[in-house]
DNA sequence: TTGTACGCGTTATCAA
DNA sequence: TTGATAACGCGTACAA
């Protein structure tokens, strides 16, 4: 079915066809009658305008496409909902890649995105992702590109993510707050950003208020890993710290997979959670709320996010906006503090060896 | 830039370029030489063929429309990189759109795939939704249709999805194995069909046994729900399960979100899962391993079943089959039985009210 | 108020 | 070996 086909059928010609089922200014002078018979008409036919062509024709393709590194990761639902709602009331369609956690398939992605000429390009970069040169590709064809979830702002990349000092440093006032002294650290891998930033922010409470961070109960997430293995990496490490017998009342957590892995663990030891020991995620991915008991976390505002990142992006695609000398700028998402079950106040004389004396 | 630029700065036509860049047949008879120097002008120039173009010319457009009906529902996750890693090896791009729920959403989006010719498209009908009529329109495009985690084929569309008898059969066999007598079944909402299946799966098996259902002990969940609220259902159903005071040792629920939601009750009620109560789950979705207990659930194979939606697709968009016979036709995938921490072997003498006094 | 003709970037056909 | 030209389906000056 084509515009050609719809005229025949209607007897006008393809123009008038086009005015009048585009709405175009010029359909003001089209006889309504006319205007009638043509709908009627396109609309019997099954008629659906070639979203290509047209593309082809107006010179722009009205998509914003959405690359995102791991759509397995919880952490993507919510970004991908709040692109989604911004992007819908717009002209614009979101398309949806998913790299699988793999570098070649997210350059090939990217460039099927340029060669679909996308307008702006959206990156749900939850996880590491080497410095990815092919982005350079992107900058040279002018594509805006926002990141979230990921800074990436030292490239001409405006970036929203959480401020994860703020972050930590909340965390670890909770858990101090709530009496813990000593609290187990499980940060994030090195290579991450994210998790530098946050301990940052914990070692700033920890100063601030003369709190000692026990470097025994301080470990490390491994380097390379998929986000699940966070799950992994957070059983593991939290078994060797039980293991090793260190009296500890809290852990803080580098993300909420990783403190469902620690939880695991405890439990797997027979120390129950919140009343052994309390746990801190971060994050809040949507199942952290659905687990018994439920986890206290950081919450990114992962919605606001994704619908901020869709936002900048529509902005830069804007050709009237002076907004250039934004390239680049990082927008910091303020964290909250999720208060459910898995952390509570250290009570004092309990039985569990876990718990610390100090308090 | 387009083909044109790289045939002035190469100095060649627009056809010897498009020949070799595409590695056509024809460029067997291009000189070596030739090939080299646009190739090269070709890439400095930053040049990427427009798939719009190509799409219009070649009239095909090599793209599947992925619709999902809620993102955000962990049971699509894996249905996603199902599909997706069957469709990256071939030259098909998956476009995936998310209907957030909404009806209204899922018919534009129907629409603007329609009109971005999508040569073919899987349904991930995870949630219930109305009967669309929109179909009607991809029926009448005669594009491909696979729906996959909802049986559709009453329409022309294949679909995919998993044994729900067999399932339902499985989970409670497992329970009844386990020496559960005093079962409790929260059944999914009346509209399902699933649920209806699972149930029947259900009664099977206890009339093989001469299992007694008490149906004071069989709930069902409420109709209008979004995914999440099974969680919510779950919790809801088990409390009042639990405020009666009828004894039950074992729950089977709807899906893994249901089975979470009934942990939920059961923790608030004070009564320890495995220890006190079991709970099976079904579906299998990603983070039911990660809870504590993990959830000992009835698997959906999404991955394989993500897959095979793929495949079923691609066929039928080959011009060179007479699969059009398979029209409308189910695939039933076989569900599987995953063992973990939810649910354990009902020991005598314990102290819980919860159990049964007969066996 | 409606029709004609051209261009968007590619590919395919046919000629040279 | 390479180049000109006609589609593909649509929007839009421009003409009538």
């Amino acid at each position: 079915m084509t515009l050609a086909d719809v005229a025949r059928a209607s007897g006008f010609s393809t123009s008038t066809v086009s005015i009048v089922l585009n709405e175009a200014p010029l359909s003001r002078y089209v006889a309504a009658k006319t205007k009638e018979h043509i709908r009627k008409k396109a609309d019997q036919l099954g008629y659906h305008p070639d979203a290509l062509a047209r593309s082809l024709s107006l010179r722009h393709s009205h998509t914003i496409g959405v690359l995102v590194f791991d759509i397995s990761d919880p952490f993507c639902m919510s970004l991908l909902r709040g692109i989604e709602r911004t992007l819908y009331p717009t002209p614009y369609l979101p398309i949806i890649m998913d790299a699988d956690n793999r570098p070649e398939q997210f350059e090939r992605y990217l460039d099927m995105l340029i060669g679909r000429r996308v307008e702006g390009l959206i990156l749900v970069a939850n996880w590491l992702f080497a410095e990815i040169d092919t982005l350079s590709k992107i900058e040279k064809n002018k594509i805006p590109i926002t990141s979230v979830g990921r800074d990436l702002s030292v490239r001409s990349v405006r970036s929203v993510v959480v401020d994860n000092e703020a972050g930590g440093y909340a965390a670890i006032q909770h858990l101090y707050g709530l009496g813990h002294r000593k609290i187990a650290i499980l940060r994030g891998p090195q290579a991450m950003e994210d998790s530098l930033r946050r301990w940052r922010g914990i070692q700033r409470f920890a100063a601030e208020v003369g709190l000692q961070l026990d470097p025994r109960l301080t470990v490390q997430l491994p380097s390379l890993m998929d986000p699940v293995s966070g799950f992994e990496g957070g059983m593991q490490l939290t078994a060797e710290l039980v293991e090793r017998n260190l009296p500890f009342s809290a852990i803080l957590a580098f993300d909420d997979l990783t403190a469902l892995g620690a939880i695991r663990a405890l439990w797997a030891a027979g120390r129950r959670v919140p009343e052994d020991c309390s746990v801190i995620g971060f994050d809040d991915v949507p199942h952290a709320a659905l687990t018994s008991p439920a986890i206290t976390t950081i919450r990114q505002p992962l919605l606001e996010m994704g619908a901020l990142a869709a936002r900048l992006v529509l902005d830069a695609i804007k050709p009237s906006r002076r907004d250039s000398a934004q390239q680049g700028f990082v927008h910091l998402m303020q964290p909250e503090l999720v208060q459910r079950d898995s952390a509570r106040r250290l009570t004092i004389g309990r039985t569990s060896k876990s718990l610390s004396r100090k308090s």
